[in-house]
DNA sequence: GGATACCCCTATCTACAGATAGATGCGGGC
DNA sequence: GCCCGCATCTATCTGTAGATAGGGGTATCC
């Protein structure tokens, strides 16, 4: 089996939305996939290696969605609810948004992980930025584009991770309900 | 020094702000304070019990700050302003709040644990909702207060996770921005 | 067919975590 | 003067973490 290595990095996934990097040991890890946790080492010879491979692949997927999104053209109001779907795509079965999960972790993390997460928000937000500026003209808000990406940005991040507390997804409903009233669009699409 | 035990719920507090939970081990909080591990097993038996006495010393301290706003009556913008004061008071020095911080470790907190933090949400949430329910005269938005109180929790738990990220407080001052526009006020008071 | 790269193994190290048992010193109250 | 509760200590247990050294098998490439 020479896909050991996406079987690590996909149950590791999964394994730190639940319950973060310091949740996860190379042990059980290895467990999982059915190898020796010396043999994780092999392929992630520290950890902040593993780390960096997981955001990494979830950043592209993630951006690859948004560009799918783009793509798909139409209103803002139907792309950013697009946006929430992916947004709440994650938010299933007690899992947080990897890099908010590794946001709270900050502080264990090496100066690439870290970089890498800022990447991972600055991308997010430009790309609400961009789309939003994009379609000013249908909007009759005087905020500033980043100024909402931001809000947005950190608004389903914290809808996530309280959301999951409470272990309902109310508070991401209601950053779409709130949101498509700010932005003086009907909900939904 | 019979304040020993106020010394660990400080420094711990503190610590948990910036670290974790998990990034907090008796042995160093004791080095901290000048005693042993064994004595802080002494105070607080399990782990849980000293995240426990955390939460709750966190939430009284935070509803009586809610309650001072509260009681000094004004605009509703003014008492949210106030209320986004008291948020990025926590923001300095890599902290987080308190309750953000260990509901993304939620996983590895104790049954009790979980219940208080969801009680601390519930309040926060609780008294926005009443706040923004109280002054809905001076709103024309139709938005359900609980609804605008969600997004607004999980808005300022983001933004501190998120900020503290990029090392700055510029989401929680989005916040603030978008806030006082959703409400149709002026910024700040 | 020998070299080489790849992947996984066994075995082990070092560090540190939370937790417990039992002893010590120091009070105040009976 | 004795007992008891409080707060702390020393010493130690047990479990688990990340990490490393070095060996072996296998497939591919020259």
């Amino acid at each position: 089996m020479a896909d050991n290595r996406q079987k690590l990095t996909k149950i590791a996934l999964s394994k730190v939305q639940k319950a973060g990097l310091r949740g996860l040991s190379f042990r059980t890890l290895a467990d999982e996939v059915g190898i020796k946790s010396s043999s994780v080492h092999y392929h992630f010879p520290e950890k902040a290696d593993l780390a960096q491979a997981l955001i990494e692949q979830y950043s592209a997927a993630f951006t690859s969605q948004l560009e799918t999104i783009s793509a798909g053209g139409g209103s803002l109001m139907r792309k950013l609810s697009r946006f929430m779907d992916v947004i709440e795509s994650v938010a299933s079965s007690d899992s947080v948004c990897l890099c908010g999960m590794l946001a709270a972790e900050l502080e264990s993390l090496s100066a690439e992980n870290r970089y890498a997460l800022k990447r991972f928000f600055a991308d997010m937000e430009d790309w609400l930025a961009r789309e939003i500026a994009a379609h000013q003209a249908e909007l009759s808000t005087s905020l500033e584009p980043h100024q909402l990406a931001k809000v947005m940005v950190s608004g389903v991040e914290g809808a996530l991770i309280v959301g999951r507390v409470h272990g309902s997804t109310e508070h991401l409903a209601a950053q779409r309900t709130v949101l498509a009233n700010l932005l003086r669009f009907e909900d939904r699409t």
